[in-house]
RNA sequence: ACGCCCGUAGCUCAGCAGGAUAGAGCGGCGGUUUCCUAAACCGCAGGUCAGAGGUUCGAGUCCUCUCGGGCGUACCA
């Protein structure tokens, strides 16, 4: 039951008909203990626009309201509150029943089921995650489960980046890995990176330009030896797929040295000639050429592009399922779908033409433009979304317009869609200019029917402790990998001092859970739109708002439970509340279902985590005044049940947080 | 230059359509263990809610301006 809801509408009912028009009461829960245990707020703000004495309509309000079945009676407070006391009987009649419904807590389904896309995590190919795709992925995985807890049909989509410009420089790369190879250079990459790098960080251009020189040369002359990729390119290929042999780490500096070259190689005029059709191609825009190719890979001439695309995406795929098995974040499964951009590569002529049927595309500098109404600044001047690039390549945006059209049903008839109501976007905060032009676009287009939402759910950056982008001491992006076997192995060196004699295998398990658990907790705590710092000591102190002290609080539960060796919770539901610290924690448990429905009203996980934190704080005080086992019947029976409450709400809050619970720590 | 976001205790953060005396954790100080897990609990100290105006019964929350920080703004994702 949501006390709560319950409450506001009874009392907006009593509102109007106590003559205070149609609107809410506006409940919230106690600014303190002397208010009761929610008041009402919208009182006052109605008696001013009705200009009418606040208390007099508080008092009708109060006449006019039956809450005799939930609470006592209503006081009307200061310039015109009402204060609301819920009666112990429902607390204990509500607690009682929610023992009864052990997967659900008596938690109500949402009002109206949706169908709900929740696009997350969306790694890029070729690259091993990082601590940049955490958030994403810790955030809408619990988004998703809180939404699928509600009833919702939750249709999860992992928008996998294999498709984009980027990965022009994966192929790129692999080529230059497999030349070195050729030429039995196997430092090349290496060694021209580094010298690269160095002259980089000087000031000296013909420095620079020398040093890019030799790199031009001998790309220009590998070009020539293996133009088609019928000599070398494609045995290598061939080979590195049967063997194995690639792996991302190799991949990652090839990736680096292309992306080096390319960003200092812009506007030197540096050209590379490819033999066939004489193409003069700029040295800076040679990945990007790899990349036009890719698109038009079902032209068979291109097919050594894409087979170094489909080595790469398994790569990646796989070192991305290892993450995701970690995490507890599982992919297959029939609503969690890996669905990558390179899917959507057949829709993207159709969104052109689309839109160009629609009248919508303008040419502007050879690049296909959107001008949406919504983005013009005060001189009526224009900003436009890039819908095809002026070689003809497609962007992220075309994606994102075809992926919508996939995800609401608006694909043309036969085609295989969803039809979602709703659109989470868990991405980056830097991407809200994105998605409120691509939202526009489709608005504009049609893609998106009035009815479906598109909400860009955006979060900030991890930071590090001088408040800059978390990265290694060597500057690097720091692997998700290692923040995870680091957060175990510090798990399990606190495992060790505090609980040395458990068996070798639990201490493991334990460590897994509670170190995985903090990492997550830890993200998932802070208000996903604000920047947060990262901290390994506050994460790990294990105190405070942390998993951690939510799992320690559930352990100590269990361990009640284990000493009288009973799973039987059908004694316990003869609850009897006459202690305040089991008054307390009775009513915390009764607003599980609140916090629940408004992580998935706002899309704001650190919601559940602020109730989680007060529940087990609630749980300790009482677990600290009240004994349980000690206490004679009924209140031991009643205190059992009590606890087994707290136990269950603490398992399924944390479980919706994609969060696992320990029986023993 | 324009646009979006942010500024709350020494540090890290909450503060939900404006509500009663602005809350936690860490750190600091002081206490609690013959008692169900001390990874715990209890108490104390610590604030001009960046600053200045305004709206009103009432502003950390809404509006305007100033200062400070971050991000974004045409062929990256």
């Amino acid at each position: 039951m949501n006390i709560r809801r319950e409450l506001e509408q009874r009392l907006s009912a009593a509102m109007s008909e106590a003559g205070g028009q149609d609107a809410p009461a506006i409940v919230a829960p106690s600014a303190r203990p002397q208010f009761g245990d929610y008041q009402v707020n919208g009182v006052m703000s109605v008696a001013k626009r009705l200009k009418i004495n606040p208390r007099e309509l508080a008092d009708k309000i109060v006449a006019a309201v039956d809450l005799s079945d939930i609470a006592e009676n209503l006081e009307v407070a200061g310039p015109g509150f009402i204060n609301i006391t819920l009666k112990n009987d429902l607390l204990q009649q509500q607690i009682a029943e929610s023992l009864t419904d052990e997967e659900h807590l008596s938690v109500p389904l949402a009002a109206s089921q949706q169908t709900i896309v929740v696009d997350y995590s969306a790694p890029n190919l070729a690259k091993e995650m990082h601590v940049g795709h955490l958030r994403s992925t810790i955030i809408g995985d619990a988004l998703a489960r809180v939404l699928d807890f509600l009833g919702h049909t939750v249709i999860r989509q992992n928008h996998v980046g294999d498709w984009g410009t980027q990965f022009g420089k994966v192929i790129l790369g692999m080529w230059h890995l497999c030349m070195e190879k050729v030429r039995n250079d196997p430092e090349y990459i290496e060694r021209n990176y580094e010298s690269l790098k160095a002259v980089s960080a000087e000031d000296d251009v013909a420095k620079r330009k020398e040093a890019l020189l030799l790199i031009h040369n001998q790309q220009q002359e590998d070009l020539n030896n293996d133009w088609d990729g019928e000599n070398a390119f494609h045995p290598y290929l061939k080979e590195v797929v049967r063997n194995k042999s690639l792996t991302l780490i190799d991949l990652l500096p090839a990736y680096q040295f292309v992306n080096l070259v390319e960003s200092l190689a812009k506007g030197t005029g540096l050209i590379i000639d490819s033999p066939p059709k004489h193409k003069r191609v700029e040295l800076a825009k040679v990945s990007s050429y790899v990349t036009k190719m890719l698109q038009e890979t079902d032209k068979p001439k291109n097919r050594q592009e894409f087979k170094g695309w489909c080595y790469a995406k398994l790569l990646t795929r796989h070192k991305c399922d290892e993450i995701y098995y970690r995490l507890g974040v599982p992919l297959e499964h029939k609503y969690r779908r890996t669905r990558g951009e390179s899917k959507y590569r057949k829709q993207l002529s159709k969104v052109i033409e689309d839109l160009e049927a629609k009248r919508l595309l303008e040419k502007s500098d050879g690049a296909q433009c959107v001008f949406p109404d919504e983005f013009k600044n005060k001189d009526g001047e224009r900003l436009p979304v890039i819908v095809q690039k002026s070689d003809g390549g497609y962007l992220y945006a075309t994606t994102d317009l075809a992926a919508i059209r996939y995800r609401v049903g608006t694909l043309p008839e036969g085609e295989k869609q969803l039809h979602a109501d709703r659109i989470l976007y868990v991405t980056d905060s830097r991407q809200a200019l994105h998605f409120r032009q691509i939202f526009a676009v489709a608005k504009e287009a049609g893609f998106a029917p009035e009815g479906v939402s598109l909400e860009h759910v955006p979060f900030g950056t991890m930071m590090d402790k001088n408040n800059r982008p978390f990265k290694t001491r060597e500057g690097g992006t720091v692997k998700l990998m290692d923040l995870l076997d680091s957060a175990e192995r510090q798990a399990l060196g606190l495992v060790n001092t505090k609980s040395p004699n458990l068996p070798e295998e639990q201490k493991l398990d334990i460590a897994k859970k509670v170190g995985i658990g903090a990492v997550k907790y830890f993200d998932l705590a802070h208000n996903r739109a604000s920047d947060y710092v990262f901290s390994w000591d506050k994460m790990l102190a294990l105190d405070g708002n942390t998993a951690p002290y939510m799992q320690y609080a559930y352990a100590r539960i269990r361990s009640i439970f284990r000493k009288i060796k009973s799973t039987n919770y059908t004694n316990f539901t003869n609850i009897l509340i006459t202690d305040p610290a089991e008054r307390a924690l009775a009513v915390k448990l009764l607003q599980f279902s609140e916090a629940v429905q408004a992580v998935a009203d706002e899309s704001l996980p650190h919601l559940l985590c602020g109730y989680l934190f007060d529940l087990a704080g609630a749980f300790t005080t009482f677990y600290e005044s009240c004994p349980v086992l000690k206490s004679d019947e009924p209140t031991r029976s009643s205190r059992l049940g009590l606890c087994e409450a707290t136990g269950r709400t603490i398992r399924t809050g944390l479980g919706l947080l994609g969060i696992e619970t320990v029986e023993q720590m």
